[in-house]
Order: structure tokens, then sequence, then C-alpha cells
DNA sequence: TTACCTTATACTCATTATGAGTACAAGTAG
DNA sequence: CTACTTGTACTCATAATGAGTATAAGGTAA
């Protein structure tokens, strides 16, 4: 791989910038058969620390691109672009994620000191639209996330998880004398009355990368895991990418509170259930199907449509349809409560 | 002012890379004599149109400075450190906001086809830790936004906002049958039964550009406003930093009402009236003073110190703190509902 | 056909949250 | 003392929420 040239500067208006690499990542996400999806290419070589290294695992990538200034007015549209032709998809709902460049992000930077700074965005997929993916697939979210998934309860890996933080940070302490781990270990997974917040999945993502228990911390650094636990924490993404999974959905748990995002991912007409499964997928989350609907009902964000839906095995559904009209109306609201089930 | 040279293409991992400029940009908030405030500096000289045209107005900017991939191991701290070289402030809390490279944003592009790419920073900095400003002044926010102030009732300002806007919506359409304006014109001014959401200030900062309205459309363009309201709907800033400071403060005023994010306003021990205080200058409404009292208190937000203030011209209020273990123990709520009064 | 399965939808009920007040407490200024 | 200021405690109606029970409307198997 040929090393990036060493960088000129540009000058304008008294300032120096520095130029460096610009690449774009997409965090696509939709919902199919009551599971959320994310797309991703490769596999991906990861090669362990400088790029001379010969490559390890093979893992799946966010899709890519560059930013390319030449013929893109905006990256958004630079990354629609990237993407129709990286997978054939045209994107729909786009939002800005986030904007990566931490030294040593990118095995790619090599040791030359070059530096590729990437900016993230999000964008949501409504089942029905997902044909014509050419050299990408959908995987499950939680295969990189098991511990994302609370639809069946607590999932049974939260108390090993907790177990593994736990002596961790004893174990830091002990050599560190330093902070006080047990109260971030308490707010990311849930150990105090706080319950689990769905919204907090980078957070979470963070404090296993840096107890060393998922794969990447030692991927990054050109070892293996030596943790028993680490094998049960998910696939490991390329790069960065899971990090960056990891932003895109708690931004979006974060948005289904409060705008009407749901819907993005689901057919223009859908039966409330249907609705009700998208929210729990992303979410990971399980809500009670009669509040459900009321809260959907009331909040004028659906019209019915008179027609329902043919063969379900059960009373037929009444399909609905989504209200633009409604965010003239009231502040457009979500369709999410995203709170566990309190103990009794 | 000399045009950047063009740029070389960085070949990395088979994808190429086209470099261009990277800088940062910082909106740095807090509120003093419950107004508040942004950091700026300048004045900036606004160039029209292209690098070679003579400035025409100056306006204030932005905290701003190059990304130094040499030096920074991440834009963070690169942004940390930049202005505290600009200004001499220690930040506390940030959170990054948002990466902006829309072609044509920072007329020091010129001509010569180089690209700005800037990430733009928030923070949020604590009455009491504002000394030492060296080359930078703070600013009331509503300066530049005069129509998002509604703490002493529906400003004046919206109806002539409205009416100017249905106008101009009234002969586009006529124009070019264009979409329907006057969805977006409710959505973003509350016309329907929506009301106003304080949250929107980017939506409206949007609109009111691409109206025509505000000074900034005709300076991208080199030219000065004809419509006689622009000159009322607040100070431009240089550049597109006014679009920047309308994604930072409607960035805040989300976030206050789902994390407890108005703390990072306040000194560290403070009387709920300057909490309150603190949440209304930034949220731009007022609140139920009792009301506000009992949703911080039930919160589990703040502790009593038992102590009060002195001298205050009524009866001393007691001073409370953050209480930081909440965070641990609830779902960590905001202390703002962001709801203007409805009419009765 | 009926019994029984499925899923959909309607309604109830207790609890909590919210908006809008009233009442009273504890200071200062005259 | 009285008037005025700001702080704090309560009340009360209404709305939102969590958790059920009951009933409706389709299927299929005996």
């Amino acid at each position: 791989m040929s090393g990036p040239r060493s960088s000129s500067t540009g000058a304008a208006g008294g300032q120096s910038y520095p130029k460096l690499l610009v690449g774009l990542n997409a965090v696509i996400l939709a919902v199919t058969r009551d599971q959320p999806r994310v797309l991703t290419v490769g596999p991906q070589t990861a090669s362990l620390g400088d790029a001379s290294a010969k490559p390890v695992t093979t893992s799946r990538a966010l899709p890519f691109g560059p930013f390319d200034r030449e013929h893109d007015r905006t990256l958004e549209l630079c990354m629609r672009e990237a993407v129709r032709k990286q997978s054939g998809i045209e994107l729909g709902y786009v939002e800005q994620l986030y904007t990566f460049a931490d030294k040593g992000r990118d095995p790619r930077e090599g040791s030359g000191g070059s530096r590729v700074l990437s900016v993230a965005y999000l964008a949501l997929l409504q089942e029905g639209q997902l044909a014509g993916v050419e050299d990408a697939t959908w995987e499950d979210c939680y295969e990189f996330f098991p511990w994302e998934d609370w639809r069946g309860g607590t999932p049974a890996l939260i108390d090993e998880i907790k177990a593994a933080l736990i002596e961790w940070s004893g174990r830091e302490e002990q050599t560190s004398g330093g902070p006080d781990y047990r109260e971030r270990i308490d707010i990311c997974f849930g150990l105090g009355d706080a319950g689990w917040d769905a919204y907090q999945v980078l957070e979470r993502y963070e404090l296993l990368y840096e107890a060393r228990l998922v794969a990447e911390y030692w991927l990054d650094r050109g070892q293996s895991a030596t943790n028993p636990i680490s094998a049960r924490l998910g696939q490991p993404m390329a790069f960065d990418h899971r990090r960056i999974l990891a932003t895109g959905l708690g931004r979006v748990r974060g948005k289904l509170r409060y705008r009407p995002v749901a819907f993005e991912l689901i057919p223009d007409t859908f039966t409330l259930l249907r609705l009700q499964h998208a929210v729990e997928a992303i979410s990971g989350l399980r809500s009670h199907k009669q509040n459900f609907r009321r809260l959907v009902e009331r909040s004028g964000l659906v019209d019915g449509t008179g027609t329902r839906e043919a063969k379900t095995g059960g009373r037929p559904a009444e399909l609905f349809r989504f209200r633009r009209a409604v965010l003239r109306e009231r502040r457009a609201p979500g369709v999410a409560t995203l709170r566990p089930p309190r103990a009794p």
C-alpha cells in the first residue's frame, strides 16, 4: 500500500490549515423481520498496528468512501453517492452523526503520520426499500452488541459483563488508585436504581473497550484478547466501525423518544404492531401493546386507512399511515418511551 | 490573501482521499446576568463572493483554529487548545456539534476550488469561570436571534417575520409552482396549533436564509439586503457562523430537556432561582417558579447545602449543589420542559 | 358447527406528572 | 410598624402513564 505523501499546508485568510484525508462513513439501519439490521461491506482485512503487518481478522465494515471535494457540493450528497455506488441503495432519511479523527483510529494511517478524518452519517431505510443490495449485506445489529437486546428480558450476558467490569475496576484501582470506575459501571449498565438506559449504547461500548473486554482493544494493539468473555461480546468490526455503529444506534434510540423517526423504518402503510416491532427492535425493549397503541393514536401521528391487513393468523389489523400534517399541529413527539418495565 | 495551492490526492488502502483544509469552530455558551452569552472574536472582515473582492461588513466570528494533525491527538483537544490560545479560556463541558463543509460556505475558499471543512464544538461555561478572556468578547445570543427570546412573551418581531415569510412563499409558488413553504413556515414559527418549539433554532434560521430575509443571504452573494426587515433580524456573523451558532443553541435547548446540562452553566453552588434563570436564558422561555422548584427537587438532581444566600432584597434563598450521584440512581433527567404556556 | 387458537382493539383503574394557582415565611427598606 | 421583596409549602384540576381485564374478529381442527 502506498503511503500518502507528506501533506502540504494550505494558507487561507492568514490561517494555516494542515491537510488531511477525509472520508465518509454511513450507518444504515433498517428493520426486517422484526430485527434491527445494519448494512455492512467487507470482509475487510483489519491490519495489525501499522500497515506493514499482515492481516489477521476479517470483519465487516460500514460502507465508506472518500469525500470528493471536486464533485460534491455537500458531505451528505457525497455520502449518498458513495452508498449508491457501493451498494446500489438510494437513501431516504439521513442525518449527520459524528466526526471521528482520533489518532490511531484507522490503521491505514500507518506510521507515516497521515491522518484519516471520517464524517459519519446515520441513515434509516424503510423495510421494502431494501432491494438491490449489491456488494453489501444486512447484519443483525445485536450481533455486534449482544448486551443491547433486552426484548427477551435482561440478557444473561449482563451479569457476566458486570462481573468482568467490576473485577477490572478493582484491579485498576489497586494499580493506579484510579477514579471511581464503579460509578461509571453503575450508570452504564444500570446497577443502581437507575435501571437500564437504552440510549447509552456508546458509553457502554467505550467502557467495555477501556476495560479491555471487547476484541477491538486487542486488535488495535496487534494482540489477541485474553479474557474468555471477549469472544462472547459480539462480532468486532473493522477499524473503529463498531464505535461508529454504537454512536448511530444510540442516536436513533434517543431520537425515537422525541421525533417521529420510527416511520422512516417501516413501509408507508403499516399496522400498529409493525410499528411497535420496529420501535422495539431498535430500542431493544418491549412495550405494552395496548399502551403503545394508545400512545400512537393519541399522538395524532397516524391516520387509519380503513383497509386492513390480510391473513395474519388472527384478527386482521387496520392499516395506518403516517400523518405528516401533525408536524404542523403539535410538537412532533416520538412513539417510544424507552423505559424498561420497573421492578415491582 | 493568498489562495491555497491545488491539493494533492493521498492514496491509502486502495482508496483515494482528496485533501482539504480542516478547521475547528467553537460555540462557547454561558449565562451572565441572566442573559445567554456566546464568545466571539473579531471583528472579521467578511469578503464578498470571492476572495478578491473588498471587505464590506465587519462582524463577529466564533473562535476558530486549524486542526493540527501533528500535535493533537483528538479534534476535541485541538479545539480546547485553540480556544485557550485565542481567548485564555479553559473549557469544561464540551461536545461535538456538527461538521460543516458545504461548497461556498467559507468565502476563503475563493474561486480556487479549495474547500474548508469545519468541525464545530459546543462548550458550556460556568458563570464565575469567565475571567481571563483576552482577544474575545461575550455577546448576547439574542443579538443574533432576536426572535428566539420569548421570555417576555411572544416577541413583536414574530408577526413581522411571519408576514414576510408568507409574502415570500406566495411569490415563490407563483414563479416555481414550488413546494408548500407554508407548512414549513407553520412548523418553524408555530402558526398552527403546534405553538413555539424552542428547539428548532436552526430550522428557523435556515428558513429565514432561504427566504432571503437574513443579511447573510445577500452578503454571501456580494449584495446588500433589500427587504427592510433584514436590518431587524439580528446581527449577521462572519462566514456561516450564525448558522453554526443556531445549531449550537438548538442543541443545548434540546439537551436541557433530557440531560442535566443546566448545571454546566452555573456555579457549583447556586440558588434554585439562579438555576431557573439559566434555563430560561438558554431556552428563551419563562417557567413557573413553584413548579420549577418542584421539578428540580423531585428529580433528585440537587442537594440542599443548609446555607443560604446573603442579601437578596427578599427572603434569603437556600443554596443547592448538583448531586452527581443521581446519575447512578435514576435516568438522568433534565430540568426544563421547554413548553411555552398554552393559551387558555 | 363448535371449540379454541390467534391477534386486534376497547376500556378501566391506580399512580404519577404537570400547569396554574393560593397561602404563608423570612428577609429588607421606610 | 407597614410595605415590599423573594422564597417555599400546599392545593387542585387535568393529563399522561403503567398495568391490567374484557371483548372482537379472524383463522383452523375436531
